[in-house]
DNA sequence: TTGACATGCAGGTAACTACCTGCATAATGT
DNA sequence: ACATTATGCAGGTAGTTACCTGCATGTCAA
């Protein structure tokens, strides 16, 4: 997982969208996409190749559409590495700031 | 949750290297942190700025100092709302593709 | 009080990003 | 074949970002 990709392309909200629209109904084409996003169709594409990039999005061509297909694991990978190891520490976060604040 | 401020807040090496920072020892001052981050002082401080914006680290003052606590809320929300709600389809989706391909 | 230390603030620049327009290519259906 | 439809590719621009230098402020300890 490149998690610089991921992060960036999910720190754009038409990116965020386009993954909603996709979660909604899976394999949709550009044109599809393009109906609920109020921009031109190249910005789409670029936004699409960005989460392509990421691996968030995998397409595949049919004649002359392009279906475009959410990829769960990127998203998985994230919560393993950046969530659930600060979990871990959740509970003794408050009592580090509580030590620190009486003067350590 | 500010999504938007989160991801981008993550969408950085140096800022998801700090929380890493933070993770080993929480409650770092700005200056303990720059001596692991090759880089001036100031543009930590802007790091971390954005990190605080996107209410990923907490400050509190001591003094002249200026400690830094991770605060994993945040994190758990883009579980919740980011994670959770693509793995739920998962299972579905390998099908949907299938489907697809087959002409639908 | 004064020198050393920790941080804050202002401004400047090169690189990146998100958007656009215009034109090119490829597939479909009549 | 030809008009229509779906997508690809090449640039151009305004705004944002990540870094820097220089100077100001506030705190500590002798």
């Amino acid at each position: 997982m490149d998690a610089d990709k991921v992060f960036k392309a999910l720190g754009d909200a038409t990116r965020r969208k386009l993954l909603d629209l996709l979660c909604e109904r899976n394999g949709q084409t550009l044109g599809q996409l393009c109906e609920n996003l109020d921009m031109a169709r190249q910005s789409a594409t670029q936004h699409l190749g960005i989460l392509e990039e990421a691996s968030l999005v995998s397409t595949v061509r049919r004649g002359r559409e392009k279906l475009h297909f959410i990829n769960p694991v990127p998203l998985h990978d994230v919560y393993e590495r950046w969530v659930r190891k600060f979990e871990r520490e959740r509970l003794s976060l408050l009592h580090d700031l509580k030590k620190e604040l009486e003067g350590e």
